[in-house]
DNA sequence: CCTAAAGTAGTGGTTTACCACTAATTTTTA
DNA sequence: TAAAAATTAGTGGTAAACCACTACTTTAGG
């Protein structure tokens, strides 16, 4: 068994710590590490790893999107995604995607290695708590279909969130306030919220905006 | 010269990064490692560096913390904060207490290593970005004192955010509802923003709460 | 094609937030 | 210790948010 593994993280500590782990293992070969999307992109073409690891956070190139790429150039390349979030919605997205694994960055090394071998082996790979998570989530959606909003919905919230009135709302919208408020109160009952305050936090802390 | 090293970070890839990068330094030696805020105050007391690198967002302890009771324990230790954000106001709050520099966990391996040689030799290490962004804060501040938020005003904010109104933070800390009034009104001001939305954004944004 | 959801607009009313002041006491800080 | 800031409480008023409805039109999905 020779896995070849390429890395991509644009923290030079994450990369370096990466490589030295991985590199000492019997059996695994980093061939490359990149620090940003484009280094990826170029590097790819010259040669395939058996196992890519992609951050999600790079400076330059959108995590889904690089992926998606090098899932439909490269199919027989398995992407095991690095992030330091464990936000449920960003999982299933990179999964619904194609790829075999989830990392979160402070996984240690035991884990790291075996989460390389699980997926090379054709398995999936997520931390138990991640796998809980959705498991969790897939039972709360039955009655709490979470962050469908229409698309008026987000228009007024995110001007919500930038400190405007349903007045000013209305006039940048071309509505009524009426049709204003409605759209706040369906805001206020979708998002399970009692005021304004409580629609800005779910808002920020989800990144609706 | 030689520098005696000790680490602080939870996260396994970035303390194995660093314990590579700074180990293969000529002149420097790592002589420890730690996982947690508890890890480093047992372990500091058998043998104290020259320099520690600390992590600022550890599970158990709380940096600022940390860093005080090390600063006053141990004088002789300088402290080097590891950071993943770049927020001024904690820049600025743990060079108040002392430390001797501020590394973004994006620094290369370069940066990193000038940083603990500048602080070894007595002087203070910031990013050039860093020290440009307080310069700039320090003129800001003349007009805007940023983020000088009070007991009260913190208090209030929190329970703002927590979708409470005025009626009920002034049940909740036992006061007028005119001075819970008060403290909202400055909070405005303060942050300058308009509304209650205003407040909770930056609030969320700025982790105030 | 039909139905559910979204989008629009309205009535009428209550509650809360926002604003601009004054004013006294306490605490902090230079 | 004197000045500044924080904490407390108040008056009086305007603007905005919140609530519960009705009702018509448009759009999207099975």
């Amino acid at each position: 068994m020779n896995i070849k593994i390429s890395i991509t993280d644009d923290h030079p500590i994450v990369r370096n710590g990466l490589v030295n782990v991985l590199g000492s293992v019997e059996g695994m070969q980093v061939i490359a590490a990149y620090g940003s999307g484009k280094e990826l992109l170029e590097g790819i073409a010259q040669q395939q790893p058996d196992i890519l690891l992609l951050d999600m956070q790079l400076p330059d190139l959108q995590g889904p999107y690089l992926a998606q790429l090098i899932q439909q150039q490269y199919p027989l390349i398995k992407i095991i995604v690095l992030s330091s979030f464990d936000v449920i919605v960003q999982v299933k997205k990179m999964l619904k995607i194609g790829c075999q694994g989830y990392l979160l960055k402070d996984a240690d090394d035991t884990t790291i290695i075996e989460a390389v071998k699980t997926v090379y082996n054709g398995g999936q790979y997520l931390s138990t708590r991640l796998s809980q998570e959705i498991i969790q989530d897939s039972f709360k959606n039955r009655k709490q279909q979470k962050l469908v909003l229409s698309r008026r919905e987000k228009e007024v919230l995110q001007l919500i969130v930038q400190e405007h009135t349903n007045q000013e709302i209305a006039e940048k919208l071309f509505l009524s306030p009426h049709t204003v408020e409605n759209h706040r109160i369906s805001l206020l009952h979708k998002l399970n919220v009692k005021n304004t305050a409580g629609l800005v936090r779910v808002a920020v802390e989800n990144g609706l905006v």
